[in-house]
DNA sequence: TCTGGGGTCCTAGGACCC
DNA sequence: TCTGGGGTCCTAGGACCC
């Protein structure tokens, strides 16, 4: 029985989501954009073939995607959510042994048969997920998380090995990081990238090979790990169990600028009241908030931004004790005579909510404000979000961010499922 | 006119304590 | 004038990921 670790990612996730139910995308240039309509956060080949650049502002590609009739989505995050529980159904069919990474990819515990080659195996994963789904992906197979991820990108990126490579051969694997450049390795971002270039280390191979101390001392234990999970030696292991999440942010740009408080008021009061929701979904309490104001950094209006962070004698999941704390830190960082481009909500050191120690003072108070969000909760799941609401979260404000061409919600609203005439 | 959002980990350095 | 050593805790900022 053989072992080896996969990494399992769905090809430009988000646009093979909007083709799954449109099939008259196929073969057509396809970009996603993000919140607000703002930049492209995924393109399909033939959008790449374009030169639309990942995390290209629109309005500066406008043309391109004019004159070659580029279809345009804004991101539909319920949609790409429900397809990647899919994804996730279909790896199980494989091995228990699965790490949910991102929305797009997880990381397998691959066993076979003595029979059975690991890329065979990968090929049956890959046609399963695509059975299941319609979502295209590729697999990298290898000894660690950051050589399997080297597989991967390279098979997606020569478009070889029919998106399925097994990289646990030692030869294969030395050539492999030959032709790989030294940003495309995992954990090379663009700042080690230009130190290693300084150092004349331009390929993974180089780095693979490079000296332990010198990539210890200049990038940290992080880089030191890179190196010898190149070298074929496991530090970063399978997580099974996704570990607690440790903070929870809302924020969004706004359609349009802000001045006054009372528009930042509300949509303050909106993103508090869904970081609560989400947390209170986890069970999980907050015993930190904080919450930051911005003008829009590109623009040459004057520039302000702040943020300000309660620490609470206790812990909490209740929206509306969370409500009249972001309000009153709204107060003490806002000024006037700004014209503000976002703002957000953050809730940090999360606690299990069912361990909260009892209140010396108004510990009633608060547990009947659990059982009203409970309540709350309740009847927004049975008939839709906002069905009911405190009076301070009103959505639909002339801030909110906009979102002009997304597609229908089609596996999680009723009436925007697919019709066939 | 229009430029995303949500995370993690690691380290240096300051504050503070004995 | 001379001015220790070691520990912890916290935060800001850098780097990376998708």
């Amino acid at each position: 029985m053989a072992q080896a670790i996969a990494i399992v990612n769905a090809n430009e996730f988000y646009v093979s989501c909007e083709r799954v139910f449109d099939p008259g995308l196929l073969g057509r240039p396809v970009v996603v954009l993000s919140n607000n309509d703002g930049c492209i956060i995924s393109r399909s080949r033939e959008a790449r073939a374009l030169n639309l650049t990942m995390g290209a502002p629109l309005f500066k590609v406008q043309d391109i995607v004019e004159a070659n009739d580029v279809a345009v989505f804004s991101s539909n995050y319920q949609l790409y959510g429900d397809l990647s529980l899919r994804l996730v159904e279909a790896f199980y069919e494989f091995t228990p042994d699965v790490e949910v990474y991102s929305i797009d990819e997880a990381f397998l515990g691959l066993e076979t048969h003595p029979d059975q080659s690991f890329r065979d195996y990968g090929l049956e994963i890959k046609a399963k997920v695509y059975q299941w789904t319609g979502v295209p992906c590729s697999l990298g197979i290898s000894q660690t998380k950051t050589l399997s991820k080297v597989a991967q990108r390279f098979t997606k990126k020569h478009a070889a090995a029919q998106g399925v490579l097994d990289l646990t051969d030692q030869a294969d694997q030395t050539s492999v990081l030959e032709e790989t450049p030294v940003e495309d390795v995992w954990g090379v971002g663009p700042a080690y990238g230009k130190l290693l270039a300084g150092a004349g280390i331009t390929t993974a191979r180089q780095l693979r090979d490079a000296d332990r101390r010198w990539v210890r001392r200049r990038m940290i234990v992080v880089g030191a790990r890179i190196v010898e999970e190149l070298r074929g030696i496991s530090c970063l292991p399978l997580e099974r169990c996704p570990q607690a999440r440790k903070s929870v942010t809302c924020s969004r740009s706004f359609g349009v600028l802000v001045e006054f408080i009372e528009e930042l008021r509300e949509a303050v009061a909106v993103y508090t009241t869904k970081a609560a929701e989400r947390r209170r979904r986890a069970r999980l309490a907050a015993g930190v908030v904080r919450i930051f104001v911005s003008t829009n950094r590109f623009s040459a209006d004057p520039q302000y931004s702040n943020s300000v962070t309660f620490e609470l004698a206790y812990a909490t999941d209740s929206t509306e004790e969370l409500l009249a704390w972001t309000r009153k830190a709204l107060e003490r960082i806002y000024r006037p005579g700004y014209r503000y481009k976002k703002a957000g909500v953050m809730l940090n050191h999360l606690t299990p909510a069912d361990e909260l120690t009892t209140r010396l003072f108004g510990d009633e108070r608060f547990e009947r404000s659990r059982r009203l969000m409970k309540a709350v909760d309740e009847i927004n799941r049975k008939f839709g979000r906002d069905t009911v609401r405190f009076d301070a979260v009103r959505p639909g404000g002339r801030w909110e961010t906009k979102c002009l061409r997304r597609s229908r919600r089609y596996t999680t609203c009723l009436n925007e499922v697919l019709r066939i005439a």
